[in-house]
DNA sequence: ATATATTTTTAGATTAGTCTAAATTTTGTT
DNA sequence: AACAAAATTTAGACTAATCTAAAAATATAT
């Protein structure tokens, strides 16, 4: 069995290793990550390398093993599959779900997960746009680029968000930046690095660099 | 807070309380339904009673206190929301569906709660039959009688069912019981107490005592 | 290259929930 | 009413997950 505790962890290592291009997560990024202090993480790190779900040698950081990827790539589809519900079903806007995922995601039945899935029309991506692995664990490939690398006059589509706290995602819905809308930068303020991005060919509005760095497009 | 486990107690109290016409809960009882031992069940009484969830005398049993009540209700009201869903939206059958609501019962979000209540169409009854409460606690009053209660040849309404186990469900299934079903006793065998049912002015079937006890119908 | 700062691990405690075994209270029977 | 049986509680211990404080390892900077 894996305890509540022990998904998180796996979880949240595989998200980490997966922003760093595969390399290994440290104890402190986790105690940041799990809310906790880097000696909890340590005593976890021994025993999650006991049940051979982590690679883990003393003071080099941790990735996870076959095992501790299949477990964490379930609990992630979990997540993102019940966020779809949250938001196709249920009317919840895309700030208001991730919570309440964090819940649902350890809910522990393989045919739940199915029959959500199956119900859910077997959904590729979630309200922010990330991958849902199927149950075998495999991931939609995806390769976005951040609106801040794509050059001027560019029409782009927004895919994605790699920042998820609500204040963020509130914010885009006053600009009415959503998924699937067009973008197009027009130009970049010397002075303060705000970005002027045409929206859906027919607005002009202003974002700053942080905002232009977080958003997914394709071209 | 109140944790998984304290929740499940509450709520196995109120339960169990509910079956007693309102009598105090046993430690013993409480053990056989907790699955875990008298001694593990007395220390959590102590809890409990400190937190002011139940009113408890050593040695003479336990009911709930008001906060104690509110808190059991609103876990059943998730249970059974989560069974509707269960069956009703992910096609599940009523045998199938214990399990997963023990675990979705425990998902804590009032918000979720409301717009699942209002996804379902706001039901009074759980697939079992069972009453759901509202928001505020309030139980749609049900007044059912055993079918093993009612005279020879009056015809009733299938509304509940009193005892949950799987394979109790799926014989009901065999014998094509189900909710909203018309029955009528034509006779008690004197022999080995075995009904002969109408069922549905179609089919005569034949049930034991045991299931005659469990079906909860209305005239 | 060595001292200092940072990170990580270990040691020892704590809390929630459980257990077994022993003690205590209640119940039931004569 | 007194004693045996049953139910319940207490005592003491265990595990999982956490903590603080101290020790050890690694990284950094002159």
């Amino acid at each position: 069995m894996t305890s509540f505790t022990e998904e998180n962890y796996l979880k949240i290592i595989y998200l980490l290793t997966e922003r760093h291009n595969g390399n290994e997560v440290s104890t402190n990024e986790l105690a940041e990550h799990t809310q906790t202090k880097a000696a909890s993480v340590s005593d976890m790190l021994r025993k999650l390398a006991e049940k051979n779900y982590i690679n883990y040698r003393k003071y080099q950081g941790v990735t996870l093993t076959d095992d501790g990827q299949k477990i964490a790539l379930s609990v992630i589809r979990k997540h993102r599959l019940w966020e779809v519900f949250l938001v196709e079903k249920l009317g919840f806007g895309w700030d208001e779900i991730h919570d309440i995922a964090e819940q649902l995601e350890h809910i522990d039945s393989k045919e739940l997960t199915k029959r959500l899935d199956d119900f859910l029309e077997n959904p590729q991506f979630d309200p922010h746009g990330d991958p849902i692995p199927d149950a075998k664990g495999k991931m939609p490939s995806v390769s976005y680029q951040k609106l801040s690398d794509i050059p001027l006059n560019e029409s782009v589509v927004m895919m994605g968000v790699s920042a998820h706290s609500p204040a963020f995602l509130q914010h885009l819905d006053k600009l009415q930046i959503t998924l699937g809308c067009v973008l197009k930068v027009l130009e970049v303020s010397q002075f303060d690095k705000s970005y002027g991005i045409l929206l859906d060919e027919k607005n002009t509005i202003f974002i700053s660099h942080e905002v232009a760095r977080n958003l997914l497009v394709k071209a």
